[in-house]
DNA sequence: TCCTTGACGATACTTTGTCTCAGTAATACT
DNA sequence: AGTATTACTGAGACAAAGTATCGTCAAGGA
């Protein structure tokens, strides 16, 4: 099920921001996007639109938890429409950038554990598992493994 | 107990990399750091030494696992000498940067049990902690919660 | 001691954004 | 509808965190 452009813009609505032209088109062509994209794909396709405008755009959709942005092991940064609107993580596929988004209570409850052996108080947490997915481990067989 | 510059040159030595005079004085620097750092307060405490050389240092001690590369939720990234030579994971103090390392056998049991129940195969993960550290919660008690 | 080759510093370039600012347009008000 | 307000826009400068290039240099083995 593709994302609606509209939900993105109903959200950035419900914050108080304005409907304009380029982020009804940021939003469009993030709607497309059923895995994961970078920003400067988005300013790709959109040739008319700023690049600060798309930056900004996206920036507006992580602080509304629309979007996720992830941090893979070289540190590119990459987008993904959020699926959940409940706390969740991600499993990233390295080579096509697939997503698929878990909740696992364990993971949550690892936390929570983990936080009563730490001293401090945890404010935050991230959990990325990097993968690879079922299509490119098939792709990798039958290129005779790389 | 202090990081020994000579242990950060051991492990540069034993992967085949010569000692010169600009890693040591980038080891010695870093063998100062209890906690986390960044490579432009290295660079900064080196003006001798090249910015690249710097980069290109700190690149080989994290593809040795000697330091660790921290990617808080703001994106900056930090570097901690990684203490324990076994797998672990990070809580960062967002306020000080104080880095404690922890291995909790839970949670990589969890890493294994996400791992069944996701398409694909983790080849990766990263778990990282942000907390409040106690000497911070302490001393904004102080100053009156920020 | 000489030689090979890895490492060096300077500097340009890249990536991923953010900031500035003058001009524009979306919404609110009448 | 007309107007006012002010958020938003695009161009381009700037910034942070590196990486690539290249001529020079020195570490360490023969
Ligand atoms: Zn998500
Ligand atoms: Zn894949
Ligand atoms: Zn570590
Ligand atoms: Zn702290």
């Amino acid at each position: 099920m593709p994302m609606e452009p509209n939900d993105l813009l109903a959200v950035l609505e419900d914050r108080g921001h304005r409907l304009t032209g380029p982020r009804r088109r940021v939003a469009a062509a993030i709607a497309t996007k059923a895995e994961s994209f970078t920003a400067e794909e988005v300013c790709g396709e959109l040739p008319g639109v700023g690049r600060a405008t798309v930056y900004r755009t996206i920036r507006l959709l992580v602080d509304s938890e629309v979007i996720c942005k992830l941090a893979l092991p070289g540190g590119e940064p990459r987008y993904t429409p959020a699926r959940a609107t409940y706390h969740h993580h991600h499993a990233v596929c390295l080579r096509c950038g697939a997503v698929e988004e878990f909740r696992d209570s364990t993971v949550e409850r690892v936390v929570k554990a983990a936080g009563s052996d730490l001293t401090g108080q945890i404010v935050a947490h991230r959990i990325e598992f990097y993968v690879l997915c079922r299509s490119c481990m098939a792709g990798d067989a039958v290129e005779g493994k790389q």
